[in-house]
DNA sequence: AAAGGTATGTTATAGTGTATCGTTCGCGTG
DNA sequence: CACGCGAACGATACACTATAACATACCTTT
């Protein structure tokens, strides 16, 4: 299930957070090399706000983290480098919250699938084949064919799952 | 797959709509009933109008349509009728357009998968077990405990597929 | 009739996302 | 080097989506 990195699908409380967004950083940089693509100052910026945790974060607030190291920035100025990492699978938006996460295996062409805490707020990412497939197997018999798949499960994490058991 | 009721899941060109929004009443009437709930003219007026199609249609385009029909209608008025329809299961929340279509199978406690056409716009909303039974099974390895699911499969219906094949 | 809860009206504002235009930067070409 | 070109960025204004807060109307029960 998920990937195949051996990693857990939530990274638990003690992990070494810096590595984690060091090798998001690292991989976005090996595909904008291979891709011929400019990961500028203010996309970098950007990423490294996104990583700052694995929950997603909103356009605005991503804003106001930018505009705290760069002076004043404006909208478009975010969304524009939201659009560039997401269009190249450097990060996905969460549809149900209207925010952005950093992709832990980014690439383009992929959709992933996401759970996602409603008590504190981190989000994991999937990329399970067995469930693309049902998904796939299942579309293809209503005659429709697939371009996008938005997959967002929201619930509880192992950690806040397992608090809860304790109250 | 999908519903047991042996309908196509997209409806075709020439069906009969009519039926499809009376029928949508009345599941909603029956809901209503059952739950000790009150089915309002503005609430009744509102389901009608997001049946008018089976395409999604966003809020304001509702509160337009609304305010044809009862003059002047401020924002609060829609979003309060789309809550109580949402969260009794009459209507869905497609949330990659920020838009509300009608439920074919309307009662509580039920999330649904949704085919959007991203030529023509219609959406047709599955509820396949064994989909739904290969997400939780994967969500599961991950230690997480779902409670809601949102998936929604943009791409093209049998009809647009068939047009773009044709050209 | 009085009371209490549900539903709706009304105004204002919060939150999210784009259109548009002008400027700057990076880079290849003559 | 000067030029030209496209990509990236800055800045302003605006569009679209959603909710907070408070007042009023309605409906049901006593
Ligand atoms: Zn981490
Ligand atoms: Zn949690
Ligand atoms: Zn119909
Ligand atoms: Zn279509």
């Amino acid at each position: 299930m998920g990937f195949d990195d051996g990693e857990p699908v939530f990274a638990d409380k003690g992990h070494d957070h810096a590595q984690c967004k060091a090798r998001a950083i690292s991989g976005a940089e090996a595909i904008c090399l291979s891709l011929d693509l400019r990961l500028t100052d203010l996309r970098r910026q950007v990423l490294e706000i996104i990583w700052s945790s694995h929950k997603p974060i909103g356009a605005y607030d991503i804003l106001e983290s930018l505009s705290a190291q760069r002076g004043r920035v404006a909208p478009p100025t975010v969304y524009r480098a939201l659009d560039f990492l997401v269009s190249h699978g450097i990060v996905h938006r969460i549809e149900t919250l209207n925010a952005f996460v950093g992709c832990r295996e980014p690439g383009p062409d992929h959709d992933g699938q996401f759970l996602i805490c409603s008590d504190c707020g981190v989000a994991a990412e999937l990329n399970d084949p067995q469930m693309m497939a049902a998904v796939v197997r299942s579309i293809r018999h209503a005659g429709f064919q697939p371009v996008r798949q938005t997959i967002e499960v929201s619930g509880l994490c192992p950690e806040c799952l397992e608090q809860s058991r304790g109250e």
